[in-house]
DNA sequence: CGGACTTTCTGCAACGATGTATCCAGACGT
DNA sequence: ACGTCTGGATACATCGTTGCAGAAAGTCCG
């Protein structure tokens, strides 16, 4: 059906060996025997076929991507970038939704998808770092997002408490006091939601403003989420002058559910939120939050992965890499 | 190094190809050998290598989707459901970013992405459909997304015309007369902008009202291309009491934008878009939009992409399936 | 009981590439 | 002239599966 190396081969006269040796870039070479391959390749249209390419060289040059809803705008802004850099080194990536379910996480971790791919970039969620380091298998693999102190995987991140508190201290440096924080539980301390509830106590503390539980709400990291929480803050009788989302999407649910209760933002409740989705900018008002470096999140997770699996990079304990961040004052929350 | 079907067969004690049978549901095995193999694969907890069997029987069990931007969120929100539905039939989902640019585009109807997947799920943005039609291969093509009015394609669309004629009428129902349209220039006829113009323009006629060129203003399909857009418009002497973004993104960048500029919505400027992104329904104020059916188009696409590859459907002349739609009547246009 | 089927299982080739070993021709040194 | 070395090409095995053909054993029927 398709054009094989071996079509190639007999076109060029040459064997199959020599037109796999041009494709793969063998030193010694006849200028005279590679032009001979490589116009029979053009004649013939030959495209490698990368299954076979696969099957034998046991790579696939593919690097696979678990999150848990790719239409999560954070994720969707992640996924888009880690693609272009990739593709700009020569890999694609392959994305597994895992709706934060523990048997999705694992099965991304170990089953077939982990085959296909020669690397991962993982966001764990349900799975605890134990329970990874000991299904990890041999091929490299990169936690993203989340910090998880741990030498025994390679890892990049955000400063998730440095940033919740810079954040959380502007708010304070505006005269709020009574700082609602939505997406984690009081008894959180690690993971994304634990360790940003670190930051909001730690400026808390710094402030000498008092640490108030009630103000503590647990809610999915999503719009709706975010609406119904703060809803339920708004029926009950805790008074609060902020709200710190702990990512921008349950914020801008939070702030809408605000603003339709006729409560005025910023006036009444300053809003902040963190991640720094575009959506943040173009929001009424615009969404104070943190940019957490995606960017550079981006081009070092999948550098540090390719570099895994390629052997340039080597080290025996894992690769910590923090981004840094910058505050994005806006309207919510000026 | 890793368990292969011959350390099974060896294990289960019969021979390769019986393993292999197993694992294909092929009818005419005893009971007992059956089981024999399924412990033995239990106890070696082997799994099937993927680009092997995919090398052998020409199939890979991924789908290829093809879009320009994974970062706007109506590309985000249907990948992810396509990726769902496509799970659920157990079918893995390779993106490819193009950028809407013509060699981003050929390459993923013609290179190694079409390679390694069985079928096409296919937004074209830069093609023509004469040259997508002369280079599509023999693999499965499904299109996405806009209404290419040819028998030569596999197509899952939307009523582009017939939802944007409606959400329009919905805007000259409440009295706007001066109704804005940004994202398509004044001489497109085809594709999503060039259909959603006439549907346009459609119920500007039925309702006796004149087509004013001077109120389409071409933009890309993003926030910061429509917050410019509207900017423009209003740097301009033309006036306009409502703005008909052809997409939300757009929509709602240039909602930002009038409010920034204290321009009031809907008091002096009503607002609707179109696709019915998460985001619009907790934009503030909430926006006016038309929900393209999209579980429909995910579930339907899919779907007939499956059963084109699986031989299920065999229609000779392209099957065309066009999604219902609603309008969702929010605060920026009451 | 013998031939014609079925059922159950097996061996070999093949998918299309790459790694290893090897071979041949010419250059070089002595 | 002979052995050694190196550049340039080749043959063969191999990656882990599935398709095809067929063998062996059991079943059925006249």
């Amino acid at each position: 059906m398709a054009v094989t190396m071996n079509d190639v081969a007999r076109a060029a006269g040459v064997s199959l060996k020599t037109v796999s040796n041009v494709l793969n870039d063998y030193e010694f070479i006849r200028p005279a025997t590679r032009q001979k391959v490589l116009d029979a390749i053009a004649e013939l249209g030959y495209e490698a076929n990368l299954t076979a390419r696969s099957l034998r060289s046991g790579k696939s040059r593919m690097l696979g991507l678990v999150l848990s809803d790719l239409s999560a705008p954070y994720y969707a802004e992640l996924a888009s970038r880690l693609m272009t850099v990739a593709s700009a080194r020569g890999y694609r990536v392959l994305i597994e939704q895992s709706a934060a379910l523990e048997a999705n996480e694992l099965s991304a971790l170990q089953g077939p998808f982990r085959q296909l791919t020669d690397g991962l970039l993982f966001t764990p969620l349900a799975l605890e770092p134990d329970t990874v380091a000991g299904r990890r298998g041999s091929k490299p693999l990169v936690m993203l997002g989340e910090h998880i102190d741990d030498a025994r995987f390679d890892l990049v991140t955000m400063k998730n408490v440095g940033a919740a508190q810079a954040i959380t201290a502007h708010l304070l440096a505006g005269g709020r006091r009574r700082i609602a924080v939505i997406g984690a539980a009081v008894e959180d301390h690690t993971g994304s939601p634990g360790l940003r509830l670190t930051g909001y106590r730690a400026a808390l503390a710094a402030a000498g403003v008092d640490f108030d539980p009630a103000l503590v709400v647990q809610s999915e990291w999503r719009r709706d989420a975010g609406a119904a929480a703060v809803g339920e803050l708004l029926d009950s009788e805790i008074g609060f002058d902020a709200v710190f989302g702990l990512n921008d999407a349950l914020a801008l649910g939070a702030m809408h559910e605000l603003l339709v209760r006729g409560v005025k933002v910023p006036q009444d409740v300053a809003v902040a939120g963190f991640d720094d989705i575009d959506e943040a900018r173009f929001a009424s008002p615009s969404l104070t939050t943190v940019s957490p470096g995606m960017e550079e999140i981006a081009e070092r997770s999948v550098g540090l992965l390719i570099d895994r699996i390629e052997g340039t990079e080597t080290a025996d304990r894992g690769v910590h890499i923090e981004a840094g961040f910058e505050l994005r004052i806006r309207a919510s929350a000026p």
